[in-house]
DNA sequence: ACAAAAGTGTTCCTATTACACCCATGG
DNA sequence: CCATGGGTGTAATAGGAACACTTTTGT
């Protein structure tokens, strides 16, 4: 770990007993599997609560943009830098980290599961998907953070058209719905689902099937997003209502 | 200003050159008078920005619980300790500060101007209303601050009853339809609005007429809210959805 | 030919919008 | 009695919810 530059304070002493926290980024990750969203866990290798589960976190350099960290954060431990990421908030409990004051600048993002390669060789930790709603008793404050994050999915979700980063590039309505389902903790009218899904007009049918299909029956239509459509209506204000 | 105790580093040197960053918080105060959103600013009387336009705002020391400082910063801006406030997030451009780095929390709150009294003897920065929509120059980055304040303003007022702090305890329906105006940036219908509002049913005719009553015609009737029905409903998760 | 999943329309009902007059009060 | 703002109802429309069968494909 190396000492880097960052500007101190110049103003002279009255200002010095500010300058002695520090501050750091955690990220609730999630990801969609086997129809649950799941968060990614680690296990923490080195103190304060080594061997506790933990959400991906880490310190960040007075002089480092705060982006910039998170972005690491999530990459080295989901192995893809293709993902959605959002701020909730700051956690600022001064008890919160043993070793002095230590603010927490929280993160939700999304990833598709599949894009990820865990525990690869340079990560420090062992990371692994937990089911969201089975989580232990995690280290810090995080299972604080995890409840916040829970609450912006859920309202997000509840109102918008989000989380097709959960997802693979091209994928099914099937799927949409199993994550909408997942989100909100019921179950969907899949014709009035799909019609509403559609009625957005950003999805693109590919006309590819999806394959392998394993299952029985006609296998379903492959769609993707119209990114462009899609970041040019967001830009303009359009809120993508689905309920 | 003196000197606190607070925790220290305890575990050797290499998490030292995280522990020199500095954090404050920062409220966007918004009130609501002549028709019009408002938002309180002061006057800074100290470097850095010295003279130029701010929000309230205030370093904290590593050992103090953030919500006791926004609370503390608010009462001394406003003068009263009679508001609403929610975090909004974090603002940390390692540049934002020119003394070093200082993250800052941002709030955004709302008040009844009536309650307020501004320029109070103990009070250092000299402070004003100053009409959202003409916000000048502002020290740091409290523009972006205030521009985000504004955005979950927005988002708030237009799905969810919200912002009756904004208005005296007993306020009219107009009132409320005015601050409704003012916040969207749209008229509404009068029959409709009304309708709306009272469906929600946490609303209570008090039965006096607003007095004193300069208008010609007919003195409204106040209303007040049904606290304990809403701060329970709200609870239990309801919205209050309006549109 | 059968089992399993995909894909598709219609009806009913509730919620939203648009719209205009009478009433009470003070000058 | 007139000017001003408060307060009220209804009809037309759009959007959401409930609901079941046909098609495709692999075994």
């Amino acid at each position: 770990m190396v000492q880097q530059q960052f500007p101190l304070p110049e103003m002279g002493d009255e200002f010095n007993p500010f300058f002695q926290s520090a501050f750091s980024v955690s990220a609730v990750i999630f990801g969609f599997q086997d129809k649950r969203i799941k968060v990614l866990l680690v296990k923490r290798s080195r103190e304060p609560f080594i061997n506790q589960f933990a959400l991906p976190a880490g310190l960040v350099y007075p002089n480092v943009v705060i982006e910039d960290r998170i972005n690491g954060i999530i990459q080295q431990a989901t192995g893809t830098s293709h993902f959605y990421k959002k701020q909730i908030r700051a956690f600022a409990d001064p008890t919160r980290h043993p070793m002095g004051r230590v603010i927490s600048i929280g993160y939700y993002s999304f990833v598709n599961v599949n894009d990820c390669k865990l525990n690869s060789k340079d990560s420090i930790h062992t990371s692994s998907w937990c089911d969201l709603g089975m989580i232990p008793h995690l280290a810090f404050d995080h299972n604080e953070i995890v409840e916040a994050a829970h609450r912006r999915l859920l309202a997000k979700m509840s109102s918008q058209l989000a989380g097709l980063e959960l997802l693979p590039d091209k994928f099914t309505l099937k799927m949409v719905q199993e994550l909408y389902e997942a989100s909100l903790g019921h179950e969907l009218d899949k014709r009035n689902f799909r019609r509403k899904l559609l009625s957005q007009e950003i999805l693109i049918e590919t006309g590819e099937q999806q394959s392998p299909w394993e299952e029985s029956g006609k296998a379903p239509l492959l769609y993707i997003l119209d990114k462009p459509k899609y970041e040019q209506m967001k830009a303009d204000g359009h809120q993508f209502l689905l309920f």
